[in-house]
DNA sequence: GTCCTACTTCAAGTCGACTTGAGGTCAAGT
DNA sequence: ACTTGACCTCAAGTCGACTTGAAGTAGGAC
């Protein structure tokens, strides 16, 4: 009983049905083939389907997922798996700023943002061109 | 000398002309008139930009940005920025254990991700559903 | 007076990741 | 036999934030 029908992939991964017809559309995931007119995926669907959910969390685009996945599902490119990393620490490095400044802003003392230097940092830090 | 032109803007800004009416549009920035047919914008729309790409840097679509703006451009809603930095707080949170698996991951000696703990453990908790 | 350049408007296109809708098929229950 | 419900395909729609393109114009240099 290793093959299950779309409409139970849906009850156990509470991805819509719609999503999996294109995953499998954009070769994110493949159907062993069809009862009647009816999908039938391998059971190891649903770990492929949870590693694409943690994959769009960090950012991968389908694109990318789809490359990894074409390589060796259970073997991903160490590689890009690091460059990922790298990228969400920079982005880490970057929200962390953000965050300050912004909880500065909101308690800050100046009467207004315009006066608060902090804030002024912050606009030249992230201004447009940054 | 407080009113530039549209291209003038531009060149000091880096944000491209049809942006900038896009703003406009949108309600985020207000031009004072035109000379001719050309925008002219008060300059203190150069402080505005920039602190547009603050807030959608931190997240804020144009329609919350363009909502605070209205109120007060110099006095921001403090509630709105401390929520933000919550939401930020949470994301930043997410993106490290992340980051941290995702850098286990790439390093793990088990022979296929299948067989690593921490991979499985990342699956369970950023799987579809989650 | 005419040519160039920087501007204008308005409608439509783009991108990613899906969703929605119309119209059709198949297996099972009554 | 007929209805129900779960599934199918394919085309088109959605959302946010812009960009692109066509067609037109005002102002300044020569």
């Amino acid at each position: 009983m290793d093959e299950i029908a779309i409409g139970e992939v849906v009850r156990r991964s509470g991805v819509p049905a719609s999503t999996l017809r294109y995953y499998e559309e954009r070769g994110l995931i493949a159907s062993t083939g069809r009862r009647g007119l009816t999908r039938v995926f391998p059971a190891s669907v649903l770990g492929q389907l949870a590693l694409i959910a943690v994959c769009r969390n960090v950012g991968f685009s389908l694109d990318e997922i789809a490359r990894m996945l074409a390589r060796d599902v259970s073997n991903l490119d160490r590689a890009m798996l690091s460059g990922k990393a790298d990228e969400l620490d920079a982005m880490i490095t970057r929200m962390t700023v953000m965050r300050d400044r912004l909880r500065h802003a909101a308690a800050c003392p100046a009467p207004s943002h315009a006066e608060c230097p902090a804030f002024q940092r912050m606009l030249r830090e992230a201004g447009p061109g940054a």
